[in-house]
DNA sequence: GCTGGCCTACTCGGATACTTTCTGTCCGAGTACTGACGG
DNA sequence: CCGTCAGTACTCGGACAGAAAGTATCCGAGTAGGCCAGC
């Protein structure tokens, strides 16, 4: 039971992406880079992250991503559904009820399942109060300003222009 | 990110232990048909039990396995970190860090890492709270006592005597 | 007839294949710029 | 000289292999009981 190495990964991009100036996409390689990841996976990450509505593409020459909402409205549980996919990570086989209920019984809710339900609720709620905007917060107050000005710095250095009208 | 199927069997496995009487012993290929399983994998899934000190095993023609604590002294994470192994659910990759961090705050606990570590503790400690125990009071309450009382009759079938001195 | 040793049958324990999921790679669809051609 | 159109270069999108973990299986190590021979 690990969790994907493309979660940290995504979060990051998304990260990347909060920063990014009103209108301004970056391109995946660019992301790639600077992650130091597979450029490869990295886009397969970023295709499902356009399917569950995180970040929008835009195809082409000037193309890349941006971020879809808001960087509070998006949550770390919103970026594990699209990584992971939906379906919680404990899935009742049924051996426990062919054990322990009777055939009237077997399609009621399972004892342990409802436990493991509970379980996963706990968690998921810690993940769901955590947002892309707290967690910018708790970066410019942990790691040193000059890093964010750095990064900022490669951002603009990276983005490309808005499409002019 | 999906659990292990061999958690159910664990768990189904141990309580039924949890039922055994005292000194008694139940074999691996009495449990496997009892759930429908793999006699196989569910051989090896005892073995980690064993390793992980939750079932006593004993080897040679009168063999089998017995529980090694007492049902309210085993939670469903010790059943977890026995099947899933010890290490959480996330590892950092680092790539966090190396994006946001400088060099020298490399080594500091990683904000999202800090983050998982918390939503994975609030999962644990529901899974902390549950043990056998509990989990047969419960099964007492919800399923009918005719199958509680089948499941002894089967046990008192299989259970190996306990070893005459 | 009794006791000791050996042999067999049965159990757990660990090493060995197969299947599914995760990770990484490649090629095709689509768009904006560039340049040339015609009016 | 200006507008239009085709070509090209670059992007995302989806189909295609390799690696790792999960699942299932088989064979070996060890023990208890039964059988036989010897005393």
């Amino acid at each position: 039971m690990r969790m994907k190495s493309g979660m940290e990964q995504a979060v990051c991009t998304l990260i990347l992406l909060a920063r990014l100036p009103e209108r301004a996409t970056l391109k995946a390689v660019a992301i790639s880079e600077r992650l130091e990841v597979s450029p490869s996976y990295l886009k397969k990450l970023m295709r499902m992250l356009v399917q569950a509505g995180l970040v929008d593409s835009i195809p082409g020459t000037k193309g890349g991503f941006s971020l879809a909402k808001k960087p509070e409205d998006v949550t770390l549980y919103d970026i594990f559904l699209a990584v992971e996919g939906r379906g919680g990570m404990y899935r009742d086989r049924g051996v426990f009820t062919s054990v322990f209920a009777c055939e009237d019984q077997r399609s009621t809710t399972c004892v342990l399942g409802h436990v493991m339900q509970r379980a996963e609720k706990a968690w998921v709620e810690v993940l769901e109060q955590e947002t892309l905007a707290s967690l910018l917060q708790q970066i410019r107050k942990t790691y040193s300003p000059e890093r964010l000005a750095e990064m900022d710095a490669w951002l603009t250095s990276q983005l490309r222009e808005e499409v002019n009208e």
